[in-house]
DNA sequence: AGCACGCCGACT
DNA sequence: GTCGGCGTGCTC
């Protein structure tokens, strides 16, 4: 990219990626002319087929293979978007590796549709017509040609350069009948952008003098002394000093003078993309300076510090031990530095309320970026962004492909946090790929957790991230005690609270009394309903293929979802010959009611995916004394600090563990973990009672006694002997589609295939859940012990995998997949 | 993705 | 005999 040597006029070759499902980059030439400003990472205008498309350059290289070929030009450099940072290509590129993702649908990551009100865009720098010209391009060049004869064609060409057009914001006249003709003639492009990041400074050169003006009165008259008395003006002082006159009246005028030639426009300061970054500002509020951080807070902070550049630490703190204040002074001093910082969050729920906790602390601004986002917000923050010095940018997971320019510092908070993987469409894990992003940014990142994953640990212990460990909680707070009750010999309290053991519903009951509030969690994710025996426990398992049998409702009866076993409920237990088979899987409605015939006159709200509550009201209702009882699922566990909460009930652990999924224990660990933090927080001493069929399991004795190390030691030597990550590593297919011959023959030729490779495979089994009716999802998983072998298998295999990708059938290849069904 | 080309059913 | 279905394949 040395555009300085390049002769003038010499071809270079830009190779592109566009919005579109292409697998690599397309070739465009471009005249070095154009070549003058930074070009990688730039945003163009390029012809494709018959479209004009917004597309980012990738590279820029003198030679091509396909140069001599049919290569079509760019057709306008779009200076008013700062170009992609070099990192985020970067990122991109890797991640369309890594995922075996086209780089084209990589893109929009970092592309945010910009779907603001239309730009439009004059087209400036047409390409040549050639002998084969389209139509199209025949009536475009006479359009262009008519265009051209008017001086304001030169003008509007300036000013497209530099910001797109929208109606009414011309420096000069245009009235609707021509807008529309220009158009329809196409000579105007209409792309959705959005405008330029800053208002453009327009000035006048004034060329020849006025003396020919034939009606030197009015406006004009005004004009032409003002041109007189300045010879260069802006366009706003030019609004500003004829203010007697009516706007319109005024552009009409300065396009009258333009169109004879007597004046001339050119667009001078562009926005200036090269930012200046100030040391040392002043980053913290006077109103946070009092924050004095633990010793165990300080050495994290120190440690983290003490290198430069990129490395990976993982910040492993129990709840309450202050990993936010650590995150926060790590930011302070990036910020400080000029730089920019990035936090990931998990979910969108918590995002307001950490949100408020930055704005507290600093005086840099703090942007938001989550799904909720309006576009017009979303559109703002990124355009924002792009020019922004020291900030910090908090996000869920598409918050990674942010274009911030100068970034210090990123942050994974709850870093164990499956919803980091991406479930849909483009299958990434953010927490991997911000791994990946801070080693092309060169900065330091931090995964913070209080359960660290497997991997993660498994990491840190190769030597691969440095572990820093916060086992002290500095407000003082103590850990909860925790008490298994074991469903098969506690006995529900009542004929209608079946949910609920005398022993939970008492300590609900003293609760109650000293006016303290309790928080039931209910896990129900993604368990189809089966039944099981109250009295030992057992779950009906499927004879031929020992996975659990789910029950349906509207056949009454076990049907098998890996094999085709179908059978009716008996009547006794066959493990212990009880009669007290039950169904599995609460709702958190059945709870509450079953709470409100134990006590009516409690009050209690439910929190759950349909309840309305937002955090904010919730966060009040909590802190009022409103609130008795809080029954929830997922939702309860994250982020909330409810200092009155001093008993958390676990109404039924087992739920999930008997998914066929080897991260279940994984998963039930951390959740109650996390549940129990919820417990106790402030001086209260908490309480946290477990409900369970299997009360001497391995994830529930460990997170009883806040062992971490208990559980990472027993698991690992699980996935060790399973061999399962992290001592391998997994991708997935998934074939959806409606049941028919096309899809048996597809999971056949794809297990074929793959048991000629050197991959371990398992399936193709059906998923649990059938989302659509009429729709079978079947799921192939394969596995390896070398990443790079499964990688090659999955680049071979990827070719099939694509040509069977029709009559309704998807095929997607998942890698480092956490959800199996 | 969009768009054109291409080969088989119900209509002026 | 044409209009139109969407299956297939290409776009620098």
């Amino acid at each position: 990219m040395k555009s300085s040597t390049v002769n003038e006029n010499q071809d270079l070759f830009v190779e592109v990626v566009l919005p579109r499902p292409f697998e690599g980059t397309l070739t465009y030439r471009m005249t070095s002319a154009e070549a003058q400003t930074k070009l990688l990472g730039s945003w163009v205008l390029v012809p494709l087929g018959k479209e004009k498309i917004l597309a980012c350059i990738w590279s820029i290289n003198t030679e091509s293979e396909l140069a001599g070929h049919k290569l079509r030009s760019v057709l306008a450099l779009l200076q008013w978007l700062r170009p992609l940072p070099v990192p985020l290509i970067n990122l991109l590129t890797a991640l369309s590796r890594y995922y075996l993702v086209p780089l084209g649908e990589v893109l929009t990551l970092a592309m945010p549709r910009w779907i603001s009100k239309p730009a439009h865009l004059l087209n400036p720098t047409l390409e040549q017509v050639s002998p084969q010209a389209m139509q199209g391009e025949l009536i475009f060049e006479s359009a262009r040609e008519s265009l051209e004869k008017q001086h304001i064609y030169k003008s509007l060409q300036n000013i497209s350069q530099c910001t797109p057009l929208v109606k009414g914001s011309f420096p000069f006249y245009v009235d609707s009948r021509e807008w529309s003709k220009w158009k329809k003639s196409s000579s105007l492009i209409e792309l959705k952008v959005p405008q330029g990041p800053t208002q453009l400074k327009y000035t006048w050169t004034k060329t020849e003098s006025l003396s020919r003006q034939t009606k030197l009165r009015g406006t004009i008259k005004d004009l032409s002394e003002l041109f007189a008395e300045y010879s260069e003006i802006d366009h706003q002082k030019v609004l500003s000093l004829l203010v007697h006159r009516k706007e319109l009246t005024v552009k009409k005028s300065l396009r009258t003078l333009l169109n004879e030639g007597h004046l001339k426009l050119s667009v001078h300061s562009l926005v200036n993309f090269e930012d200046q970054i100030d040391l040392n500002i002043t980053v913290r509020n006077q109103s946070c300076m009092d924050i004095v951080l633990s010793d165990e807070q300080l050495d994290a902070v120190q440690m983290i510090q003490s290198t430069h550049g990129f490395r990976v630490s993982l910040l492993h703190g129990v709840t309450g031990s202050g990993k936010t204040e650590v995150y926060l002074e790590l930011i302070e001093s990036h910020l400080k530095q000029g730089k920019q910082a990035l936090v990931l969050v998990p979910e969108i729920g918590l995002t307001p309320q950490t949100v408020e906790r930055f704005k507290k602390r600093f005086t840099v601004p703090i942007y938001a970026w989550h799904s909720k986002l309006q576009p017009k917000e979303r559109t703002q923050t990124w355009r924002n962004l792009s020019v922004a010095g020291p900030c910090v940018l908090i996000g869920a997971r598409s918050a990674l492909f942010a274009p911030l320019h100068h970034l210090g510092i990123i942050i994974v908070d709850e870093s164990h946090d499956t919803s980091y993987k991406q479930g849909d469409g483009i299958r990434y894990n953010a927490r991997d790929m911000a791994i990946l992003r801070a080693s092309y940014e060169h900065c330091p990142i931090v995964l913070g957790t209080a359960t660290p994953s497997l991997e993660s640990m498994h990491n840190a212990y190769l030597g691969r991230y440095q572990l820093l460990e916060l086992k002290q909680r500095p407000t003082g707070a103590i850990m909860p005690k925790v008490k298994i009750v074991d469903l098969r010999t506690h006995r529900a309290v009542s004929q209608d609270a079946t949910a609920i053991t005398y022993t939970l519903a008492q300590a609900i009951s003293e609760r109650l009394k000293r006016g303290e509030q309790s928080i039931l969690f209910l896990n129900r994710r993604g368990f189809s309903q089966s039944i099981r025996c109250v009295s030992c426990g057992y779950l009906f398992a499927c004879p031929q293929c020992q996975s659990i049998l789910p029950w349906h409702l509207n056949s009454k009866s076990f049907e098998c979802h890996h094999c085709d076993f179908k059978a009716l409920v008996p009547s006794n237990c066959p493990q212990c010959s009880a009669s007290t088979l039950a169904h599995t899987g609460r709702g958190t409605e059945k709870i509450e009611q079953q709470l409100l015939s134990l006590f009516p006159n409690a009050n209690i709200i439910r929190l759950d995916q349909d309840s309305t509550l937002g955090a904010e009201e919730l966060h009040q209702l909590m802190h009022s004394d409103q609130v008795d009882i809080l029954i929830g699922t997922q939702m309860v566990t994250k982020g909330h600090d409810f200092p009155r909460v001093t008993l958390v009930g676990v109404i039924d652990a087992d739920v999930g563990v008997d998914l066929p999924d080897f991260r279940a224990n994984e998963r039930s660990f951390q959740l109650l973990s996390q549940v129990a933090g919820r417990a106790g927080r402030a001086h209260l001493e908490g309480e946290v009672i477990v409900q369970t069929y299997r009360p001497q399991e391995e994830r529930l004795l460990a997170s009883m006694s806040h062992d971490y190390q208990r559980f990472f030691l027993y698991e690992m030597t699980l996935r060790e002997v399973l061999n399962y990550p992290p001592f391998s590593y997994i991708a997935s297919i998934r074939i959806q589609g409606p049941p028919s011959e096309h899809l048996r023959q597809t999971l056949n030729l794809f297990s074929d295939y793959f048991k000629q490779t050197h991959l371990r495979v398992r399936g193709p089994s059906i998923a649990p859940i059938n989302i659509f009716k009429g729709q079978e999802r079947w799921i192939i998983l394969l596995i390896s012990e070398k990443r790079s072998i499964l990688h090659t298998e999955l680049n071979k295999f990827k070719p099939l995998l694509k040509k069977q990708n029709r009559q309704s059938i998807r095929c997607i290849i998942d890698v480092d997949p956490i959800d199996f069904s």
